[in-house]
DNA sequence: GTTGGCAGTCGGTAGAATCGAGTGCTAACA
DNA sequence: TGTTAGCACTCGATTCTACCGACTGCCAAC
């Protein structure tokens, strides 16, 4: 599994003069405008410093030379690079959301209803709706959340079912399958056992099972193993994606489309790459920056959702390279602002 | 919601001769194998028909007039239309799974741990894997299920949280929010006058609610008609995508794939498609038969699966017109049967 | 009814010519 | 020294032409 090659490339604090960084700027904005390589009267015409095309162009093989542009061929305007993206977006002034979005995105929280789960997964309807770029959210696991409640259901006399309800209004179910014959009686002392055991517990907890050989202290080992068993990979994380037949609207090439809808079929793969974004610190992972090759074409927006002031999820968006990157920082941003205001605290699980 | 038009193009049972009817054979075969219009005398090379070039053509002529065949332009060859595809399928016979696949199976469900859920989802990805393409697998409602338990959580003084536990297995979570203070004796309360009220009912079950106006009434009633609120639009079935990126393999412009792709972003959607065919006692539909606009290139393959002989879900495949329809039927016929065998009666919720 | 032969159609490809956007360089200029 | 106009040059994209070849439809002969 490829992970993050180069994401030592801070942006190096030297920033380029005003005039390279004009000029740079303005190659990207318009690039991201037209997608095509942008040449140097076209910058000229663009900016308001008063040089001709040729100081432009002498500029322009500086930055070249500098990494930020390539030129896809001789006679060719130039095109950014990872790293010219990279730069501009480390000077961007954020911007706003339009009012209209704005008042879509209050609209939207004022009116969704339903489980935590449900409001995740409109909220990534929403996001792709605001950007049309593929979107991600990220909702936190439970391995924290202490647990309120467990139950045993049977189901029949050799299967049972552990319900376990976690502090953070999650539900998990476990099957358990029983290798005797339970009886009704069995499972309702069994269930009132482990609710003893492990109530204000959390998955961390480690807690002492009966070592008796009894039919209910077998079925309370067989339960507490199976819910501390759960997924060891993730914390649980839910994921869910939204849009994601933007892909096929933003990239021309069939192939990259492909690679792209692979990897955001691999949901764990989807919250490691948002998770790693966010531990490096950053809110912006830029073609090869994300780590993996398929999406090197990509940018991705992350923006934290917390709870109390902890990580609790995050929200993403998925683009070219040369996205939006104003408006689609912005409307991450207020999105997960949102989002943490909803669960973040007082307010909570609605 | 554009709904299917026109399946009730029953394929008419009065034949083609034997001679056209080897001749559209043919036409297919080789249109799914190579993607580009057959001419003439590809198909006379192929078949066994001692007839030359210039009688197929005259029979092509005759199959082109009654809406089998289409030719892209004049001197093409030609290429089959939904018409064609249809009779060639209702004239298939039934295959087996080669047997490495055959192995596959077996081998993944020897394999296979976990909750319905889980085993569903990797059954959507073990098809993909053995067709290479879309796969969909849709878990039936529980609305017919009887409750086994409900339980009332406090989360807070002001929130609660209801898990309801079903006969099939399901776990379902709903958020109350109470708009006075509930003390965790009057949650426990609750929760034991639910029990006795919703035990063994379904969600179709009108149930007697207490009129009072106290607090344990309040959340009964609120409880209850929460739980009986649950999604009216599906019967809370589940479906799981696998895959999607195959889309991108299959066709070439990329406009069909986004097309394509919106439509499986709409899971509802994908459901009812799903189920409408079945409905209509088809197991595949082919381009228009489908019923949605942006599905005219596609075919899509369905195979009940059933539980005490009863309905209980589906799994499907979604490919191109021109898909390999022999090992997809095949595929799919086989993994609807060991999900049946597996979910079907004696062996059950594991 | 079948077939070989043949003229005709038309998409696809290859090559040549052309266009034009954009460059790098250089010499002149402030 | 930095800036600029001018200019030759490069090279992708577009257009055109010619041509090939895969088919067809038709017809006359078998």
């Amino acid at each position: 599994m490829a992970r993050r090659a180069n994401t030592t490339t801070k942006p190096s604090p030297q920033d380029l003069d005003a005039r390279k960084a004009t000029i740079l700027e303005a190659e990207v904005v318009e690039h991201i405008k037209t997608a095509q390589p942008v040449g140097s009267s076209s910058v000229a015409a663009t900016v308001d410093l008063a040089v001709s095309p040729a100081t432009v162009r002498a500029e322009m093989v500086t930055l070249e030379r500098e990494g930020y542009l390539v030129q896809p061929h001789t006679s060719a305007g130039r095109v950014p690079t990872d790293k010219g993206y990279r730069y501009f977006v480390d000077h961007l002034k954020s911007g706003v959301l339009g009012s209209a979005q704005q008042h879509q995105v209050k609209e939207f929280f004022a009116n969704v209803r339903g489980e935590v789960e449900d409001v995740l997964e409109q909220t990534s309807t929403l996001l792709t709706q605001l950007t049309s770029y593929t979107s991600v959210v990220v909702g936190a696991g439970h391995s924290h959340s202490s647990i309120l409640s467990v139950q045993l259901v049977n189901l029949d006399a050799r299967h049972q079912l552990l319900v376990s309800v976690f502090s953070d209004g999650s539900v998990v179910k476990h099957s358990i399958i029983a290798s005797f014959d339970v009886t009704h009686e069995e499972v309702a002392e069994a269930s009132k056992q482990l609710n003893a055991l492990l109530i204000n517990t959390t998955l961390e907890t480690r807690v002492q099972v009966p070592s008796r050989s009894d039919h209910v202290a077998t079925l309370v080992r067989e339960a507490v193993s199976v819910l501390h068993a759960e997924k060891p990979t993730t914390d649980g994380e839910q994921v869910f994606i939204g849009g994601s037949s933007r892909v096929a609207e933003v990239f021309q090439g069939v192939e990259t489309v492909r690679k792209v809808l692979s990897i955001l079929e691999q949901e764990l793969l989807v919250v490691s790459l948002v998770l790693d974004i966010l531990d490096h610190g950053l809110s912006v992972a830029i073609g090869s920056e994300n780590g993996y090759e398929p999406l090197s074409a990509c940018a991705v927006i992350v923006a934290q959702v917390t709870i109390d002031g902890e990580p609790a999820g995050a929200v993403g968006l998925l683009g070219p390279t040369r996205m939006k990157y104003r408006e689609a920082l912005a409307a991450a941003q207020v999105v997960s602002e949102h989002l943490t205001r909803r669960f973040g605290g007082d307010e909570s699980h609605a």
